[in-house]
DNA sequence: CAGCGAAAAATGGTATGCCAATAGTGCAAG
DNA sequence: CTTGCACTATTGGCATACCATTTTTCGCTG
């Protein structure tokens, strides 16, 4: 494991204040008693309680100790790997449309002209697959941001970061040859634009959902891999 | 400035950055360098470094250097605490929504079950405000749940933590008092539950639209609180 | 016995030193 | 001249030791 070992260490300090039953405002156990509890140094126990803090979990305070800020999640961070590219798809498909019909109802006349240029630049950067998706993620990004609402923009991005880190769905992309779906997204991305130009709320998710729902076809049909079959949610 | 010095050795290094003309992918001057340009310690510098990095601006490789891989301002890094409590109901509506109708289609009998027993123990416990949370909690978890969705899962699972450990959310629901809408959010919750039970999803969409749509008035109409309308979402 | 103050203990803050992994260098073999 | 390998230098990783601040303890004094 390559792994930086402070971020080991914070992952633990979070499953051992999870494991008690500590509240907010509690003084949590030293740098020292750590150090000891999981045998390294303190200085390794003290960069991770740096994390924790720039997480904003606990704070620090100098000759008294370190407190506890907001109980950490119960859900310690899913590894990218364990998750498959369907499951990765699906969410997706079901949070993006609904961002996307959002977005209808706030996206400004700035945000339609960026959408208009990454499309432009995605039809032109056709042939060239790094920029094509980039392109692509942008254009899914925007639409994002379109709502005005950060939270909705960290979970999409969120989802793209997984995508782009998980290694099945790099296999699945791979054999797919490329030319012959970015015409396809293209005309997606086309759609969903429209529907926002029209401040179309249904418009939009349907547009969007149908364009991931495409992805989908794409990525599977061609292969082996089982996909569970979710017509039906769409009733346009 | 009682500050921890890490913090302004870090500012110090990310305009450092600014000054110097370094490009994505550049190798950072060593910690050593920084050092002695500073006139600390390397662990403090190496602090500092472990706060960019967690900040996504530099990567760090043992025995090799430190790389840039964002250039400072392109990230205002938003923390928790500064996600304003409308914001984050609005991502909910829009996430928990979706899930709600993506939760219609796929939604089994022991499900349901485990909904309707947890919407028992809401009705049961509704004098008791710790518990009534916790089953709140506990129904809109198992409505993601029945998505068989891990990663819709735990995008709800998120926004819930971000609401316990948000601030002002806590300051907001303060001041109201408890017993006057946990019976209206009962209602609401066995509205949802009716519309799983029939399995629609454009039902099980707007009764969880309609529910936050509740939650927000509740919270913003009796506070000082401006909040955006969204109206015009809702098409039932 | 209450209050206060100094000493001691606890705790985070900082510095130094050595270890391990990587990158660089130069010499020898082909 | 190129290539490969061993040696060296560089660089981050981790541990130990000591410093500064805060908290606690304890005894003195009124």
């Amino acid at each position: 494991m390559a792994e930086r070992l402070y971020k080991e260490i914070g992952e633990k300090i979070k499953q051992e204040i999870l494991k008690s039953d500590m509240g907010i405002g509690d003084k949590l156990p030293t740098e020292r008693v750590y150090a000891e509890l999981f045998g390294v140094s303190r200085t390794l126990v003290r960069e991770a309680f740096i994390m924790l803090e720039i997480e904003e979990l606990i704070e620090v305070k100098k000759g008294s100790g370190s407190y506890l800020k907001a109980r950490p999640f119960d859900r310690p961070d899913r590894q990218v790997s364990d998750v498959g590219p369907f499951e990765l798809l699906q969410a997706r498909q079901v949070i993006e449309s609904a961002v996307a019909a959002c977005a209808a109802l706030t996206v400004t006349k700035a945000d339609l002209q960026r959408l208009q240029d990454t499309l432009d630049l995605e039809e032109a950067e056709m042939q060239n697959v790094e920029k094509a998706n980039a392109a692509d993620r942008e254009f899914h990004l925007l639409v994002a941001q379109a709502t005005q609402n950060t939270l909705l923009v960290d979970n999409v991005l969120r989802l793209w970061d997984m995508r782009d880190n998980n290694p099945m769905w790099q296999q699945l992309h791979a054999r797919i040859p490329e030319s012959s779906y970015h015409g396809q997204w293209l005309k997606d991305h086309e759609k969903v634009l429209m529907q926002l130009r029209k401040r179309s709320a249904e418009g939009a998710r349907d547009a969007m959902w149908q364009h991931l729902e495409n992805v989908k076809r794409t990525l599977f049909e061609l292969s082996d891999t089982e996909a569970p079959d979710f017509d039906g949610y769409l009733f346009s």
